[in-house]
Parts: C-alpha cells; structure tokens; sequence
DNA sequence: ATTATACGGTTATATATACAAGTTGTCAAT
DNA sequence: ATTGACAACTTGTATATATAACCGTATAAT
C-alpha cells in the first residue's frame, strides 16, 4: 500500500487526499467501510495527526466520506442528489475572447406595479427602470436579458447599471460592486415570439431561463431579471463520485 | 467591534467565521478590501493561529474570501459564476412521503447501434437493456426515465437494476452499488409526442432533461439514460453572496 | 538605470500536545 | 434481564511552535 512521501513536492496532506480517493476508486474501500482511524493512519504514513485530519477534512467537504465522533470516518456511497452544477460554464461561453458584445434594445423608466412589486417588494408607483439586452457572440444572439431596476437617486447602481454593456462588469464583480447577495433561479422554458426572433430560433425552441434577484447591502431588492439561453447554447455538466478534483489549497 | 466568546458552546471557530461574514454582510469589509492577517486577529480575539486559520479556510471555501500567499487575504466580489445548483431539491421532491410510486414501462433486450455505442464506448452488437420507467407522485406523472444498460452475465448490476422500482435504490446508494462515478448533464428540452403523452402534458411543454452516465469501478460505462421532467415540477434555485450557510462540522 | 540582495510581513505546511465529546463494549451490581 | 459505572477508542476543538514559500519594498551593488 501507498505511503506518504516526504521528499515529494507535493504537500503530505494533497498525497494523503489522493492516496485514499486511490484506495475508494478501486474499491480497496466500498461504500459503507470505515477508514482507519486517524492515530492508525498517523502511524502508518509518519505524519502528524493534524495533516490526517486535514486531509480526511477535504474529503468529507468532497462529499466522499462521512466522519462520525465517537465511531469513525466512512466511506460514503455515491449520492446522486448531491450532484451540483456551476454557471463557471456560461463563463467560458461568455469569455471575452468569443467576440461578446452587449446590446442595448431598451431602457425605459416606468412605474412598478403588478409582478415587479411583487417580486422586489417595492411598493406601486415606484420609479423602476427596465432595460433589455441582447447578447452576441460573434455577432450571433445567444441570449437575451430583461431586467428591472429600482430607480432611486440614493442608490448608485442604476447609473453604473446603465453604461453596463460588457457581462463582465455585471458579474465579474467590479470590486465596489454594491450587491450582497443574489438568488438565482434556473428554469427550463420555451421560447416566445419575441424571444425567438431576437435570438434568430424557431418559435418554441427549448431554453434555459436564468432569473436573478439581486440585493443590496440593506437587503432591499435592487434587480430582478432572467437571462433566455437557447438550449442549444448551454449544457449544464457534472461529475460525481470517485473523480479527481483539482485539489484546492487550504 | 465583536470577540470570540470563550464562555460559549459554540467553538470559536464557528464563531469567528460567523463574525467575519458579518462584517462582510454589514460591508465593514467590502469586496476588494484586505482582513485584517491572521496575527492580527489571533491578537485581537485572543486565540490561536490555527483557529484563526480554520475559520478563513472556511470562507475560503464558501468563496467569499480569497487568500494569497504572501499578500493577504482579500474579500472577494460576488461572482456571478461561482453559483452552484444542486439536485437535492429533487431529493425533496422525490421523497417517499410524497407517494412515489415507479411504474416500469418497457424492459427489453436488443442490441447496441449507433448512439448507444457511442456513448457507452461499447462495440456493435453487444446486447444492451432497454427500460422505460414513469416516476409518478399521488399517481400522477411527474417524470419519464430512459435507460440502456449494458447486459453483461459478469456485470451483476442489471439483475439488480430491473428490480429497481424505488428511485432511493437507484441513487441514493444502497452501499454495495457497484458504480463508481457518474457523468450528469441537464439540458433544456420540449417534450416530444410521446413524452407528453405519459406525462399528460400538452405537446412542446419546456422540460429538463437530466442525462446520466454511470461508470463502474472498471470504468466502464453500465448505464445511460436521462430523465425528463416537466419545468412545472423542477426548479432549481440557489444563493450567492453573503448569506448563512449552515456551518458544517470541520 | 538596472540588477541583485536583504528584510519584513504575509499565508502555507507540518508537528506535538492536551483535553473535550461521543460511541461502544465490558463487567459488576441490582 | 436491566441498570450503571467504567474503560477503550473514536473524532472534535484548541493551543503553541517551527519552518517554508511568497510578495512587495527598500537598499546596495553593478
């Protein structure tokens, strides 16, 4: 069996992490075995306890096993809810380097009421600003943007909101981006005539819908929008279980 | 400003952690800005490098900090990107106290040609089995699941696989599942003729799609199917920013 | 002016140690 | 048979310490 190796540039604590992912993907441990206990792991590989721990730590992040007090550290089976997907995909679609260009179709103040009151927790007869985007890549449309913005000259987000005209600056986070938080939404949809022909589909293509909700640092509501992404333009991937995940530095 | 209380059940750790999203939420710390280092605020709480260390770590790992060697560690801007979906809404939703039943369509033997081969990696010829289930919940349909699976005497998991009427067996690890990792995919779609007709929707409603791959221990694909759900019964929703997620146990 | 070197401050890795808290099994007393 | 006390073993929390790696800047050498 794989020992630690002191000499490696790798740090002890990234070898351990491997070494028993190794051990769990060729079933030398199944689903439901317990691992060796920490002091029985510190013995065998000659490092301290606390570098055990940290990397037995990074493996229940991982979602690979499960370390109970007072019993042990156990291999978990392979959970299929706790699959997860990241939007990190859009970027590599929304990456500079493919032509992105935003453009503006619309902005225009009007008076909140209805669904946005609702979902901004505004109250009727707010000044709200709703604008429409159109994105291309490469001069082809791949997604459409409506969003809602509170119009209140005490919030400086919707002046910067305005000249917004790359994604980037959106979501990339400008650094005094004055949003706390967001919820977001994934919803699968079809395309309505508007949508369809801004983005050159057939009616009644199959689409994602994006919906964002964002906060400010008072809690209030200041956006609320979706993203339209044809199907086509996006595949949401995953992987679960046994993989090798590029090991983050702790 | 707020300390670690030593007095208090809850481990200092946790209760840094809590502290430093707080300054963050309230933007005593906005993006962009450095925390104070870590022997500042070992001085100013009174405790150790190593807890100090431990709680950062954990922000790290939430993505609301980023740390650089050598520099500091920064409070990161909200990144659009960063967000992730999990299945386990479906989880709620598949639950047994939902009245879950699976009714199994189709299982029949034949032979794998073209897409099948593909995907699976696996020759002409070779016999695959073919099933077709409906999910449904208080006896209405809620899902459709298609599966080719690859029929193999040496492969035991097709015996096992056709008694599957509960999706719990399925997925949520009967700790002897001879799976090893699994590829996921969600992709919008629109439900074809027939789809719509089990799930007793109108033709070309917008649905999900969650395709899957499963790998044995061998890596080899034994499975590939996806399901299909209706965007009424599926939403997937998550939150970025600041905001307080649950503490795990470290 | 450019290049090296040194220094102070930062995070990263690793060890050794101690005690707390939870679980399980043993064994004796009831 | 049930209960209770205890021991053995497990993971969890926390401290103290040492060294390495890294970054930026100031300083000296070229």
């Amino acid at each position: 069996m794989r020992k630690v190796d002191h000499d490696s540039y790798e740090p002890s604590y990234a070898q351990l992490v491997r070494i028993l992912q190794e051990q769990i993907a060729v079933e030398k441990l199944r689903p439901g075995d317990r691992l060796p206990s920490e002091s029985q792991l510190c013995a065998y590989h000659g490092v301290s306890r606390m570098t055990i721990r940290r990397a037995i730590n990074m493996l229940v992040e991982q979602g690979v096993v499960i370390a109970k007090q007072g019993q042990g550290t156990f291999v978990k089976p392979m959970q299929f809810w706790a699959a997860t997907f990241s939007l990190g995909q859009l970027q590599n679609l929304l990456s500079d380097e493919s032509g992105i260009r935003i453009r503006i179709l619309q902005t225009s103040i009007s008076q909140a009421g209805g669904r946005v009151t609702r979902k901004m927790a505004i109250r009727r007869g707010q000044r709200i600003l709703f604008i429409r985007r159109l994105i291309l890549s490469q001069d082809k449309p791949i997604m459409y943007h409506r969003e809602y913005l509170v119009y209140d000259p005490s919030r400086p987000i919707v002046e910067s909101e305005l000249e917004v005209t790359s994604l980037r600056g959106l979501f990339e986070g400008t650094g005094n981006s004055s949003i706390k938080r967001s919820v977001l939404s994934i919803e699968a949809t079809v395309l309505e005539d508007e949508e369809a022909q801004l983005l050159q589909a057939p009616v009644a293509t199959a689409a994602f819908s994006l919906e964002h909700l964002f906060y400010d640092f008072e809690d209030r509501p200041v956006s609320w929008g979706w993203f339209i992404c044809p199907a086509a333009n996006l595949r949401l991937t995953t992987i679960i279980g046994a993989h090798n995940k590029e090991l983050r530095k702790v």
